[in-house]
DNA sequence: TTATTAAAAAGTAACGATTACTATTAAGTA
DNA sequence: TACTTAATAGTAATCGTTACTTTTTAATAA
Protein backbone atom coordinates (compact mmCIF):
# COMPACT_ATOMS: atom_id res chain seq x y z
CA UNK A 1 0.00 0.00 0.00
CA UNK A 2 2.47 2.47 0.77
CA UNK A 3 4.65 0.75 -2.16
CA UNK A 4 1.59 1.97 -4.33
CA UNK A 5 2.06 5.41 -3.22
CA UNK A 6 5.44 5.74 -3.54
CA UNK A 7 5.44 4.44 -6.90
CA UNK A 8 2.81 6.83 -7.83
CA UNK A 9 4.39 9.51 -6.42
CA UNK A 10 7.57 8.37 -8.87
CA UNK A 11 5.33 9.04 -11.82
CA UNK A 12 5.41 12.55 -10.37
CA UNK A 13 8.29 13.31 -10.11
CA UNK A 14 8.96 11.31 -13.65
CA UNK A 15 6.47 14.12 -15.19
CA UNK A 16 8.37 17.21 -13.30
CA UNK A 17 5.21 17.62 -10.53
CA UNK A 18 5.62 18.80 -7.04
CA UNK A 19 5.12 16.25 -4.32
CA UNK A 20 3.36 18.24 -2.01
CA UNK A 21 1.80 16.76 1.07
CA UNK A 22 -1.85 17.64 0.13
CA UNK A 23 -1.22 15.45 -3.26
CA UNK A 24 0.44 12.82 -1.05
CA UNK A 25 -2.23 12.87 1.33
CA UNK A 26 -4.68 12.42 -1.47
CA UNK A 27 -2.74 9.17 -2.69
CA UNK A 28 -2.42 7.52 0.26
CA UNK A 29 -6.21 8.17 0.71
CA UNK A 30 -7.09 6.52 -2.50
CA UNK A 31 -4.84 3.82 -2.19
CA UNK A 32 -6.33 2.49 0.58
CA UNK A 33 -9.03 1.08 -0.82
CA UNK A 34 -7.47 -0.01 -4.10
CA UNK A 35 -10.45 -2.02 -5.39
CA UNK A 36 -12.87 0.20 -4.66
CA UNK A 37 -14.64 3.43 -6.46
CA UNK A 38 -14.67 6.43 -4.01
CA UNK A 39 -16.83 9.68 -4.79
CA UNK A 40 -14.96 12.30 -5.70
CA UNK A 41 -17.09 14.09 -3.16
CA UNK A 42 -16.19 11.93 -0.07
CA UNK A 43 -12.66 12.56 -0.92
CA UNK A 44 -13.27 16.17 -1.33
CA UNK A 45 -14.57 15.90 2.13
CA UNK A 46 -11.64 13.56 3.84
CA UNK A 47 -9.24 16.24 2.42
CA UNK A 48 -10.77 19.34 3.54
CA UNK A 49 -11.24 17.63 6.91
CA UNK A 50 -7.80 16.51 7.10
CA UNK A 51 -6.40 19.94 5.67
CA UNK A 52 -9.09 22.62 6.74
CA UNK A 53 -9.51 25.02 4.59
CA UNK A 54 -8.35 23.41 1.47
CA UNK A 55 -9.65 24.55 -1.70
CA UNK A 56 -12.03 22.37 -4.02
CA UNK A 57 -10.50 23.82 -7.02
CA UNK A 58 -7.08 21.91 -5.46
CA UNK A 59 -8.58 18.70 -4.88
CA UNK A 60 -10.64 18.89 -8.63
CA UNK A 61 -7.55 19.92 -10.28
CA UNK A 62 -4.97 16.59 -9.37
CA UNK A 63 -8.25 14.66 -9.63
CA UNK A 64 -7.51 15.38 -12.89
CA UNK A 65 -3.72 15.16 -13.10
CA UNK A 66 -3.74 11.98 -11.74
CA UNK A 67 -6.21 10.47 -14.31
CA UNK A 68 -4.09 11.95 -17.23
CA UNK A 69 -0.97 10.62 -15.87
CA UNK A 70 -3.18 6.94 -15.12
CA UNK A 71 -3.18 7.02 -11.66
CA UNK A 72 -6.72 6.70 -11.04
CA UNK A 73 -9.44 5.72 -13.26
CA UNK A 74 -12.63 7.37 -13.35
CA UNK A 75 -15.99 6.63 -13.72
CA UNK A 76 -19.19 8.80 -13.77
CA UNK A 77 -22.06 7.62 -12.39
CA UNK A 78 -25.20 9.84 -12.22
CA UNK A 79 -24.14 13.61 -11.49
CA UNK A 80 -20.99 12.62 -9.59
CA UNK A 81 -17.68 10.90 -10.63
CA UNK A 82 -16.01 8.70 -8.43
CA UNK A 83 -12.10 7.17 -8.96
CA UNK A 84 -9.98 4.59 -7.93
CA UNK A 85 -6.49 4.06 -7.72
CA UNK A 86 -4.77 2.37 -10.74
CA UNK A 87 -2.34 -0.29 -9.39
CA UNK A 88 -1.19 -2.12 -12.54
CA UNK A 89 0.61 0.83 -14.13
CA UNK A 90 1.09 -2.02 -16.73
CA UNK A 91 -2.31 -1.06 -17.66
CA UNK A 92 -3.92 -4.03 -19.06
CA UNK A 93 -6.63 -4.00 -20.56
CA UNK A 94 -9.62 -5.23 -18.51
CA UNK A 95 -13.25 -4.49 -17.45
CA UNK A 96 -14.90 -4.08 -13.89
CA UNK A 97 -17.67 -5.34 -12.06
CA UNK A 98 -18.77 -2.69 -9.72
CA UNK A 99 -20.42 -3.35 -6.22
CA UNK A 100 -23.52 -1.22 -5.93
CA UNK A 101 -23.31 -2.12 -2.16
CA UNK A 102 -19.83 -1.32 -1.14
CA UNK A 103 -18.22 -0.23 -4.48
CA UNK A 104 -16.24 -2.99 -4.39
CA UNK A 105 -14.71 -3.91 -7.86
CA UNK A 106 -13.67 -7.17 -8.95
CA UNK A 107 -11.60 -7.16 -12.69
CA UNK A 108 -12.79 -9.54 -15.21
CA UNK A 109 -10.56 -10.72 -17.75
CA UNK A 110 -11.53 -11.00 -21.27
CA UNK A 111 -13.07 -8.48 -23.60
CA UNK A 112 -15.95 -8.75 -25.66
CA UNK A 113 -15.22 -6.37 -28.33
CA UNK A 114 -14.19 -9.08 -30.64
CA UNK A 115 -17.75 -10.33 -31.28
CA UNK A 116 -18.80 -7.23 -32.28
CA UNK A 117 -16.56 -5.32 -34.67
CA UNK A 118 -17.80 -7.28 -37.48
CA UNK A 119 -21.29 -5.81 -37.19
CA UNK A 120 -20.13 -2.08 -38.01
CA UNK A 121 -19.05 -2.02 -41.36
CA UNK A 122 -17.33 1.32 -42.46
CA UNK A 123 -17.05 2.48 -38.66
CA UNK A 124 -14.44 3.50 -36.87
CA UNK A 125 -14.51 2.00 -33.24
CA UNK A 126 -12.50 4.29 -30.94
CA UNK A 127 -13.44 2.67 -27.76
CA UNK A 128 -16.40 0.83 -25.17
CA UNK A 129 -17.62 0.83 -22.08
CA UNK A 130 -18.59 -2.28 -20.44
CA UNK A 131 -19.47 -3.14 -16.70
CA UNK A 132 -21.16 -4.97 -14.82
CA UNK A 133 -22.78 -4.48 -11.33
CA UNK A 134 -25.08 -5.61 -8.69
CA UNK A 135 -23.69 -7.24 -5.33
CA UNK A 136 -20.26 -8.75 -4.92
CA UNK A 137 -20.43 -12.15 -2.75
CA UNK A 138 -19.96 -10.38 0.65
CA UNK A 139 -22.46 -8.40 0.57
CA UNK A 140 -24.87 -11.11 -0.70
CA UNK A 141 -23.46 -13.54 2.05
CA UNK A 142 -24.07 -9.90 4.61
CA UNK A 143 -27.42 -10.06 3.33
CA UNK A 144 -27.38 -6.25 1.90
CA UNK A 145 -30.55 -5.14 1.08
CA UNK B 1 -42.76 8.55 -36.96
CA UNK B 2 -46.07 10.22 -35.95
CA UNK B 3 -46.87 6.23 -35.54
CA UNK B 4 -44.26 5.89 -33.21
CA UNK B 5 -45.84 9.46 -31.27
CA UNK B 6 -49.01 7.93 -30.89
CA UNK B 7 -48.23 5.13 -29.35
CA UNK B 8 -46.20 6.59 -27.14
CA UNK B 9 -49.69 8.65 -26.04
CA UNK B 10 -51.26 5.60 -25.29
CA UNK B 11 -48.74 4.59 -23.21
CA UNK B 12 -49.44 7.99 -21.32
CA UNK B 13 -52.79 6.93 -21.51
CA UNK B 14 -52.76 3.87 -20.17
CA UNK B 15 -51.10 5.12 -17.13
CA UNK B 16 -53.05 8.10 -16.74
CA UNK B 17 -51.07 10.69 -17.44
CA UNK B 18 -52.58 13.61 -19.16
CA UNK B 19 -51.67 14.25 -22.62
CA UNK B 20 -50.58 18.32 -23.05
CA UNK B 21 -49.21 19.76 -25.44
CA UNK B 22 -45.59 20.36 -24.31
CA UNK B 23 -45.49 16.97 -23.91
CA UNK B 24 -46.42 16.54 -27.48
CA UNK B 25 -44.36 18.15 -28.44
CA UNK B 26 -41.52 16.67 -26.45
CA UNK B 27 -42.47 13.34 -27.86
CA UNK B 28 -42.27 14.62 -31.37
CA UNK B 29 -38.93 16.42 -31.36
CA UNK B 30 -37.45 13.01 -30.02
CA UNK B 31 -39.41 10.79 -32.34
CA UNK B 32 -37.54 12.92 -35.19
CA UNK B 33 -34.53 11.22 -34.44
CA UNK B 34 -35.57 7.94 -32.98
CA UNK B 35 -31.37 6.21 -33.59
CA UNK B 36 -29.49 9.84 -31.83
CA UNK B 37 -29.17 10.14 -28.23
CA UNK B 38 -30.06 13.92 -27.58
CA UNK B 39 -28.46 16.05 -24.78
CA UNK B 40 -31.30 16.94 -22.93
CA UNK B 41 -29.86 20.34 -22.39
CA UNK B 42 -30.88 20.61 -26.53
CA UNK B 43 -34.41 19.47 -25.94
CA UNK B 44 -34.25 22.50 -22.85
CA UNK B 45 -33.49 24.55 -25.38
CA UNK B 46 -35.68 23.60 -28.04
CA UNK B 47 -39.18 23.37 -25.74
CA UNK B 48 -38.02 26.47 -24.04
CA UNK B 49 -37.73 28.21 -27.72
CA UNK B 50 -41.03 26.85 -28.77
CA UNK B 51 -43.53 28.04 -25.58
CA UNK B 52 -41.12 30.69 -24.35
CA UNK B 53 -41.41 30.69 -20.61
CA UNK B 54 -41.52 27.38 -20.37
CA UNK B 55 -40.22 25.41 -17.08
CA UNK B 56 -37.22 23.83 -17.01
CA UNK B 57 -38.32 21.77 -14.08
CA UNK B 58 -41.61 20.69 -16.32
CA UNK B 59 -38.96 19.28 -19.25
CA UNK B 60 -36.75 17.33 -16.41
CA UNK B 61 -40.19 16.07 -14.75
CA UNK B 62 -41.25 14.92 -18.33
CA UNK B 63 -37.94 13.70 -19.41
CA UNK B 64 -38.47 11.30 -15.50
CA UNK B 65 -41.51 10.03 -16.33
CA UNK B 66 -40.93 9.29 -19.93
CA UNK B 67 -38.07 7.35 -18.58
CA UNK B 68 -40.14 5.57 -16.03
CA UNK B 69 -42.54 4.55 -18.60
CA UNK B 70 -40.12 3.36 -21.03
CA UNK B 71 -40.59 5.87 -23.67
CA UNK B 72 -36.87 7.07 -23.70
CA UNK B 73 -33.65 5.50 -22.74
CA UNK B 74 -31.43 7.57 -20.77
CA UNK B 75 -27.62 7.78 -20.81
CA UNK B 76 -25.29 10.07 -18.88
CA UNK B 77 -21.78 10.88 -20.74
CA UNK B 78 -19.94 13.31 -18.52
CA UNK B 79 -21.53 16.58 -17.44
CA UNK B 80 -25.04 15.90 -18.72
CA UNK B 81 -28.17 13.71 -19.57
CA UNK B 82 -28.74 12.44 -23.01
CA UNK B 83 -32.31 10.36 -24.13
CA UNK B 84 -33.21 8.82 -27.16
CA UNK B 85 -36.42 7.50 -27.96
CA UNK B 86 -37.35 4.24 -27.50
CA UNK B 87 -39.31 2.66 -30.74
CA UNK B 88 -39.14 -1.11 -29.58
CA UNK B 89 -41.68 -1.12 -26.85
CA UNK B 90 -41.20 -4.98 -26.96
CA UNK B 91 -37.88 -3.57 -25.13
CA UNK B 92 -35.47 -6.62 -26.60
CA UNK B 93 -32.41 -6.77 -25.08
CA UNK B 94 -29.76 -4.99 -27.05
CA UNK B 95 -26.41 -2.71 -26.23
CA UNK B 96 -25.47 0.26 -28.60
CA UNK B 97 -22.90 1.54 -30.23
CA UNK B 98 -22.48 5.48 -30.52
CA UNK B 99 -21.22 7.83 -32.86
CA UNK B 100 -19.36 10.52 -31.14
CA UNK B 101 -19.76 13.24 -34.12
CA UNK B 102 -23.76 13.05 -34.86
CA UNK B 103 -24.96 10.88 -32.02
CA UNK B 104 -26.08 8.18 -34.08
CA UNK B 105 -26.77 5.19 -32.26
CA UNK B 106 -27.00 1.30 -34.00
CA UNK B 107 -28.11 -1.22 -32.19
CA UNK B 108 -25.86 -4.10 -31.59
CA UNK B 109 -27.23 -8.53 -31.19
CA UNK B 110 -25.93 -10.15 -29.10
CA UNK B 111 -25.16 -9.85 -25.54
CA UNK B 112 -21.72 -10.26 -23.61
CA UNK B 113 -22.85 -11.29 -20.52
CA UNK B 114 -22.66 -15.07 -20.57
CA UNK B 115 -18.94 -15.10 -21.29
CA UNK B 116 -18.47 -13.23 -17.97
CA UNK B 117 -21.28 -14.55 -15.34
CA UNK B 118 -19.11 -17.40 -14.55
CA UNK B 119 -16.20 -15.19 -13.64
CA UNK B 120 -18.14 -14.18 -10.22
CA UNK B 121 -19.39 -16.93 -8.27
CA UNK B 122 -21.47 -15.81 -5.52
CA UNK B 123 -22.13 -12.33 -6.59
CA UNK B 124 -25.35 -10.78 -7.43
CA UNK B 125 -25.57 -9.51 -11.03
CA UNK B 126 -27.90 -7.28 -11.41
CA UNK B 127 -27.16 -5.50 -14.58
CA UNK B 128 -24.62 -4.34 -16.86
CA UNK B 129 -23.61 -1.60 -19.50
CA UNK B 130 -22.45 -2.32 -22.49
CA UNK B 131 -21.63 0.43 -25.13
CA UNK B 132 -18.99 1.03 -28.50
CA UNK B 133 -18.22 4.51 -29.13
CA UNK B 134 -16.18 6.13 -32.35
CA UNK B 135 -17.39 7.47 -35.75
CA UNK B 136 -20.23 5.87 -37.67
CA UNK B 137 -19.70 4.65 -41.04
CA UNK B 138 -21.27 8.09 -42.64
CA UNK B 139 -18.79 10.57 -40.33
CA UNK B 140 -15.61 8.25 -41.45
CA UNK B 141 -17.14 8.45 -45.37
CA UNK B 142 -17.48 12.13 -44.96
CA UNK B 143 -14.19 13.07 -43.11
CA UNK B 144 -15.54 13.71 -39.86
CA UNK B 145 -11.92 15.26 -37.54
C1' DT C 1 -71.55 22.30 -22.75
C1' DT C 2 -70.28 23.46 -18.28
C1' DA C 3 -68.50 22.48 -13.68
C1' DT C 4 -65.26 19.86 -11.09
C1' DT C 5 -60.88 18.10 -9.65
C1' DA C 6 -56.53 16.42 -9.79
C1' DA C 7 -52.46 16.62 -12.36
C1' DA C 8 -49.26 19.51 -14.99
C1' DA C 9 -47.11 23.78 -15.93
C1' DA C 10 -45.14 28.38 -14.81
C1' DG C 11 -42.24 31.01 -12.26
C1' DT C 12 -39.28 31.68 -9.14
C1' DA C 13 -35.07 30.44 -6.71
C1' DA C 14 -32.14 27.14 -4.81
C1' DC C 15 -28.78 23.18 -4.80
C1' DG C 16 -24.58 20.79 -5.57
C1' DA C 17 -20.72 19.34 -8.24
C1' DT C 18 -17.22 21.45 -10.60
C1' DT C 19 -14.25 25.22 -12.31
C1' DA C 20 -12.10 30.13 -13.26
C1' DC C 21 -9.36 33.50 -11.41
C1' DT C 22 -5.92 36.00 -8.60
C1' DA C 23 -2.88 36.50 -4.81
C1' DT C 24 -0.06 33.86 -1.85
C1' DT C 25 2.75 29.92 -0.54
C1' DA C 26 5.97 26.32 -0.89
C1' DA C 27 8.61 22.48 -3.56
C1' DG C 28 12.54 21.79 -6.34
C1' DT C 29 16.96 23.26 -7.84
C1' DA C 30 21.23 25.97 -8.11
C1' DT D 1 19.97 30.06 1.35
C1' DA D 2 17.85 32.33 -2.40
C1' DC D 3 15.33 31.84 -6.57
C1' DT D 4 11.87 30.32 -9.76
C1' DT D 5 7.77 28.44 -10.93
C1' DA D 6 4.32 25.26 -10.02
C1' DA D 7 0.74 24.45 -6.60
C1' DT D 8 -2.51 26.07 -3.21
C1' DA D 9 -5.94 29.06 -0.86
C1' DG D 10 -9.72 31.77 -1.10
C1' DT D 11 -13.49 33.59 -3.35
C1' DA D 12 -17.03 33.39 -6.30
C1' DA D 13 -19.09 31.93 -10.51
C1' DT D 14 -21.11 28.44 -13.81
C1' DC D 15 -24.31 25.17 -15.25
C1' DG D 16 -27.26 21.20 -15.18
C1' DT D 17 -30.85 19.93 -12.44
C1' DT D 18 -34.55 20.14 -8.91
C1' DA D 19 -37.77 21.95 -4.96
C1' DC D 20 -41.58 24.66 -4.04
C1' DT D 21 -45.80 27.37 -4.56
C1' DT D 22 -49.24 29.26 -7.37
C1' DT D 23 -51.79 29.11 -11.51
C1' DT D 24 -53.47 26.70 -15.48
C1' DT D 25 -55.46 23.02 -17.99
C1' DA D 26 -56.71 18.14 -19.41
C1' DA D 27 -59.85 14.63 -18.26
C1' DT D 28 -64.24 13.19 -16.40
C1' DA D 29 -68.94 13.60 -15.02
C1' DA D 30 -73.30 16.12 -14.70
Amino acid sequence: MAEDVNTAVEVLQKHHLKITKQRRTMLSFLCQRPDHYTDVTSLDAYMRDFYPGMSHATIYRNVKEFEDLGLVEQQVNGDQARIKFQCDFANMHHHHFICRNCGKVTELTMCPMDFFANQLPGAQIEGHRFEMYGLCADCVAAGAE
